[in-house]
DNA sequence: TTTAGCACTCTCGAGGGGAGAGTGCTAATT
DNA sequence: AATTAGCACTCTCCCCTCGAGAGTGCTAAA
């Protein structure tokens, strides 16, 4: 759907009603818009403005003797040409990094945390999905002596994942085989995927073989994975909003059902979004039916060694856009940075 | 408060008092308790009896002429002398298991496993945490190589958890020298605390120093952390619970927040659970104010190797208690064991 | 001790204004 | 031609009432 044309006050309109829509969730009367924003016309010429507003898709009316309420088309337009500036203010770029900078060098406490910043930040629901490579690729592989048969295998991934698992032995091992086991297997099975690994290990023998086995296992379950172990954060921030709180609680129910469901969770995704960009899905563009009344905000981050995952937000239609989108594109950024430390380069 | 003694007859209407609401919700008549449960006396009986049970303090009345609803005493009675077996099925047991035993073997998934099953089985919403040894102690470092400067610190604590933290180094080291330094930590560390840590620390120099330091401050942050990564799952279902849905949204969103609050959450834990017990405490026996018509039913697992956690749930007064208390013992017992493995005996 | 009968109480939902808010239209004004 | 004042009209929301229904407590009989 194409974009109107709008002439200025028309424009200023618009923009005074979103704005005092998303801060009150009542629909917006002529009188107030003009008391509030100072316009130099009268109550009467406000309201055929918003008629034709209206006519132009951009607004409703509840009934007919209610204010106007935007549509989604008007949030759209809002997004593409009548928003301030996104960005977040310099000193909560600031405080938020520090706060990054100060966290433990650790992949699911960064995603802990950015799940908890963007949903403080904008007061909605976030959602941040683990950084996974495309090729879930071996990095480096260590076997820990646990006990005499039985040692934990722990395999570096390349996106800086670590996963582990224990493995029981049918021989004991002494701790100096299985270190150079672990040099061995990483010497030759770096960038190796679940499938080459498994191939491979048909190749050795005895605890070798095992081991290679196990491993495949754990890279297979990785990439199975993706998409299993979504963070999430800031429920209550939409419990609080006024149009779920007074409305049917049993829609309210469906949304925290889909944010819990991590199978479904990942469904959400918007199909491609480029490096840097952010995804705005307004209402009805949403493909799950308990979120027609929502929109998601969402960006991607890392990308430079196709490691990459998504952040974003789940709010009502009625969001503050220009604050969710500067919050998703900033935490974006600084994910994608963290990324590439991991990643090494 | 000690607990009367009850005749007969009284127990059984109790009993059938409290089955009644916890699968209605709504309050108990006479009339259809004889009608349900067949009972051989006329409603006006069952009149006497209530009225009786409600002199005890067990029961009570929303106003005159509605049906009677359990107290907090009234719970209490059930679950100490009421209550049938609070086993689960074997079968279900049985599917429980084998859920658990085809999971990677992973702590990150097993709390994340135990916090869904608890949720599903018992339709509650359920709280894990993970395992925490009371001394944190160092079981084995390594050091893996990620760029020439940047290295990987993995430590693999006591009680099976893993952490690890990237490095960047002043000067360049070789893999080799990386893994001898490695295995000499692990010697002469083992067993090592934070403050342990640190004082080994000033013994060392150079490149050791740096990481002997990123150690400590690793357990540190460690130790200070538990209770940090909280699990939880489920909160549609306490959504979906009519008292919840029809009653106040705000005091809903209170109890969704306690939850994602991870800091207040660890306090919400009861003082002292026993090896084995499982402890429920009944609406107003609780802390929080916003639990106040809800019960927590929670367990304790590990204990062996001074590892412990909690597992439990957070419902409504009116919870099927049998099912909850038999739930939280069993996947306890679950996770017992399956600390004992990572601890190696 | 149990039970039938009955008056009494309380909730809940439907129905009925009245107040208030806000629009749309028309006609006057700039 | 654009703007505005004035006004009738519409719709929601809240409060009130009232009757139906459910369930109890009490009394007196079995």
């Amino acid at each position: 759907m194409r974009l109107p044309d709008l002439a200025d006050r028309q424009r200023q309109i618009l923009r005074a009603v979103i704005r005092e829509f998303i801060s009150t969730a009542q629909p917006v009367a002529s009188g107030a818009l003009v008391r509030r924003y100072h316009l130099p016309v009268s109550p009467a010429t406000v309201r055929n403005e918003l008629a034709e507003l209206e006519d132009l898709g951009l607004l409703t009316h509840p009934h007919t003797s209610a204010g106007r309420v935007p549509t989604d088309l008007g949030y759209r337009f809002f997004i593409e040409s009548l928003m301030p500036d996104p960005e977040l203010l310099p000193d909560e770029q600031l405080t938020v990094s520090h706060q990054f900078q100060q966290t433990q060098r650790d992949t699911a406490q960064w995603l802990r945390l950015a799940a908890s910043t963007l949903a403080r930040l904008t007061a909605e629901a976030s959602i941040v999905t683990p950084p996974a490579s495309t090729g879930t690729a071996l990095k480096h592989v260590d076997v820990v002596p646990i006990s005499e048969r039985r040692v934990l295998i722990v395999a570096v991934l390349e996106g800086g994942a670590v996963r582990q698992q224990l493995l029981d032995l049918d021989q004991p091992v002494t701790p100096d085989e299985l270190r150079v086991l672990g040099q061995r297997l990483t010497d030759t099975q770096r960038g190796a995927d679940s499938a080459t690994l498994s191939k491979s290990a048909e190749a050795e023998h005895g605890v070798a073989r095992r081991i290679a086995q196990a491993l495949s296992r754990m890279l297979a379950e990785t990439e199975m994975e993706r998409g299993h172990d979504v963070y999430y954060d800031g429920i209550q921030n939409i419990m609080a909003q006024p149009e779920f709180g007074g409305g049917d609680p049993a829609r309210l129910r469906e949304m925290v059902a889909l944010l819990e469901d991590r199978t479904r969770l990942a469904e959400l995704l918007p199909p491609a979004i480029g490096e840097g960009e952010v995804h705005v899905a307004i209402g009805a563009e949403n493909r799950f039916e308990p979120l027609l009344d929502c929109s998601l905000v969402f960006g991607r981050y890392g990308g430079a060694g196709g490691v990459i995952g998504y952040i974003g937000i789940v709010g009502p239609r009625r969001m503050d856009y220009a604050r969710s989108i500067g919050a998703v594109s900033f935490i974006g950024r600084l994910m994608t940075d963290l990324v590439r430390v991991v990643e090494g380069n």
